[in-house]
Order: structure tokens, then C-alpha cells, then sequence
DNA sequence: ATTTCATTGGGAAAAATTCCCGTTATTAAA
DNA sequence: TTTAATAACGGGAATTTTTCCCAATGAAAT
């Protein structure tokens, strides 16, 4: 009996263990072969090139220029480049971020193992995969003000705006996105502007209110 | 040749992905053996009883009653209990709290693999396990502060703190408690060194924590 | 009586933030 | 295809905030 090719697929994300992990889950189903793996956005944006895989699954927060950016990245240069997301964030607002950055699919971490099984077989039909209790929430939290304002910010923005919420001030920042700590003081205070805020108690307060972050 | 009987271990994760990593790089030494996993604190603390395992991984953020919760009542009723605390957030001040709560070592997600491995030897041996990184981070939080670092605070001290925490900068809060601006700013200083936090969104955060405020 | 400590604030240094200015790369539009 | 717009990035400099060090007062404790 004649097998046919398999999916090829490439692994993104910082931690070691969920990669390990993932392919864990994968060796089970002949369909698939990882082909890769890689643990920043930089270096999947280069390897996507060489190994031109079937499906990228790419975890969103990472050091450097995160998961958001990478896949847009991605995106321009191949547009037909099939993207599922495998994020460790409930908050339907990461969902929505990603599925608009053009993702096919949006996968928490907390999911059981047979959705990520489930998203890539609809992937690799062409399909996009959104959990229904997420397209319910997405549908629910774009119509929130809030959750609103929260967009306005970019792909760099919102992240940034996550790990000042988070406790990281503009030095940790930078050295966790490689990027100048001056250049995260300039974002903060451009994320103030858009949000209309003056002092991080609002801050914090807003990423809050959105569930961005749990007290 | 004699083979000693393997170190079990029970994993802890909401996230199915990473459980499977673990297990996987666990795989690869004959000397542990994963005999039981759950993805929740209470399934945990349940389950402790049942296998009673050499050492239990466990992750912090988890649906329920959560990691450090989870961690606490194993240990109250197995004082013994060898906990490795596997978390994604770099932040020391959770370190400092599992290892507070009686955590054997904490090892970030973003750890390298060999990490882990490094941590369940030690704890494996009876030693605890702490990141260099970390380790320097927590002497400092930790010098002084046992339980309700809040409590700490005098008088005056807890008032401008709320203030603070509730959106007032060090001007509005002189001219609501008649003092200078300039007392105020030294209050906020000597709070923070108090509260063994840097920035404000730290601060506003312990405040939600406790209470003080609402979101 | 003497120590301790909370409250108050000034002066000066250090750090953080803001504002304004660029460069570069990409995208959208004319 | 040139042009305009926008995102990401960061330097320079002014400004504001925070910190550190110091001191005075009064109250409470030993």
C-alpha cells in the first residue's frame, strides 16, 4: 500500500518542553513529520524559508519579536502559509489578535491534546480551526470598549503593553524583546497615549479589566 | 547487573502539551519514572495520596485552586513532600513565593531542558534546587518579609500606599493628606523597599491582591 | 532619661519619562 | 511607479519622578 507524503510540519516556541511535547503528540500520527523546530520569531521567519513547511505552529509569547510579529512577517512573504497558533493564553483577545494577523487556527496550551490534533487536520484541509468556546468569546469581548481601546494598539504595542502590566519594567523589556530599553520607554509612553491613561495604575487596572493579566 | 528502582514522578500541568514534553525528556533516564499526572491542583492533592510519589512537577498557573495552593496542602499533610515547581513566568517574586511555600526549586518553562534535569537530581538527593538567576533576585525580596509584607507598613505608610494603588500620583496625594509632595515621594520610595517591589504595577497588583482595591 | 520610631520634608543625585528628532522597511494609495 | 502613511526602532535632550541622605519633631516604649 502506497503511504502518502507526509505533512510537514514546523515547530516555534521558547519552551524546549512544549516542543518536546508537541512532537510527543505527533509521532503518533503518521500524517504528520516535524520537520523543525526553533524557539524565536527570528529564526522561524529564516527557517521558514529553507524548509518551506505545511503548517508552522507558533507559540505567541517569546523573547525577541514574538509570535504576533513573526506570523505577519511570515505571512507577507508567503500569504498562502498556513499558521496555527498554540498559545498559552485563555484571553480571547490573543485569539482575536492572531486570527487577525491572518492565523488559521488558535489553540490554547490548556486544550486536550485531540484539539491540536483536530486544528491541523483542518489546517491541512485548507480550513481554519477557532474553538467554539473562543469564537463565542471573540464574538462577545469585540463588541467590549474596552477590549477595544486594547486593539488600537499593534501587533509591538500590545505586547509590550502585556509585560508592562505584567510587573517587566522598560529594561527587563528590552532585553526580553532584544530591543533597546529605550525604545520600550518610547512604546509605553505611546501606549498611554493610545489608551488614553496617564500613570500604570490604569494600566495595570486596564490589562485587568480585559483579563489580560489575574490579580 | 543490579537495576535501583526508579524515582517516581507525579507531574502537575493544565497544559497538556507540556506534560507530554516532560515526559519525553523524562524518558531518556532510566532513573525516573512518571507514574501519574493530572492537570489541576485538586486532582493533585487527590492523587498525591494515592501514589505518593518521590517528587511531583508542578505548574503554578492552573485553572482552580492553582499551583501554590495545591503545593501548600500536599505539604501540610506530606511535610516531606519533594515539590519541583515548573513555571513559565521568569518573575523571582513567584519564586520566591513557591519556594516560600516550601517548593524544593523552581525552574522556569524557558529553561533548558537539561535545567529540569539538574533540578530533579538535586531534589532527588534531598538538596534544593534554585536558578543562579533567580536565586540572587529572591535573596533580596525575601531578606526581610516573611508573611503580610503589607502589614508592615505603619500608619501613614498603608495610606499612602492605597492612594497610591489607587491611580493618585505623589502631588495629589500632598495636597489630600496637607503634606508635601516631596514627603509623599519618600513614602512611596520607603513602601516599595518595604513591599520589596520596583516598579507601581507591582504595587497596584499586591494591592488587588489583598484587597485594597478593585479592578 | 534615653532610646526608638513614625512623621515630616529639604537638597542633591540618579533614574525614568516624555518629547522630538531621525532611519528603515513595508504597505496603501494615487 | 512615485508618493504617502504607518510600524518598528532608537538617539538627544529636557523634564519629571524617584531615590538617597540627611535632619527636626514629637510620641511611645524601656
Amino acid at each position: 500500500m502506497m503511504q502518502n507524503k507526509p505533512i510537514t510540519i514546523m515547530l516555534v516556541d521558547d519552551h524546549a518542553v512544549v516542543r518536546a511535547g508537541v512532537r510527543r503528540l505527533l509521532e503518533q500520527d503518521t500524517r504528520y513529520s516535524v520537520v523543525a523546530e526553533c524557539d524565536s520569531g527570528e529564526r522561524a521567519y529564516q527557517l521558514f524559508r529553507d524548509v518551506n513547511p505545511d503548517i508552522t505552529i507558533m507559540d505567541l509569547s517569546m523573547p525577541g519579536m514574538g509570535g504576533l510579529e513573526a506570523l505577519t512577517r511570515i505571512l507577507a512573504r508567503a500569504p498562502l502559509a498556513k499558521l496555527l497558533v498554540l498559545s498559552m493564553h485563555e484571553n480571547a483577545v490573543f485569539a482575536c489578535q492572531a486570527l487577525k494577523a491572518g492565523a488559521f487556527g488558535y489553540v490554547a496550551k490548556t486544550g486536550l491534546a485531540e484539539e491540536l490534533l483536530i486544528a491541523l487536520e483542518q489546517i491541512s484541509k485548507g480550513q481554519t480551526y477557532t474553538n467554539a468556546h473562543f469564537a463565542q468569546k471573540i464574538a462577545q469581548q469585540i463588541s467590549r470598549h474596552d477590549n477595544h481601546v486594547i486593539e488600537q494598539l499593534s501587533a509591538r504595542e500590545f505586547e509590550i503593553f502585556r509585560l508592562l502590566a505584567d510587573g517587566n519594567d522598560v529594561i527587563n523589556i528590552g532585553k526580553l524583546l532584544n530591543i533597546s530599553a529605550k525604545t520600550a520607554a518610547n512604546y509605553q509612553t505611546s501606549i498611554k497615549q493610545k489608551l488614553g491613561i496617564t500613570n500604570s495604575v490604569e494600566l495595570v487596572r486596564l490589562a485587568l479589566k480585559s483579563g489580560l493579566i489575574n490579580a
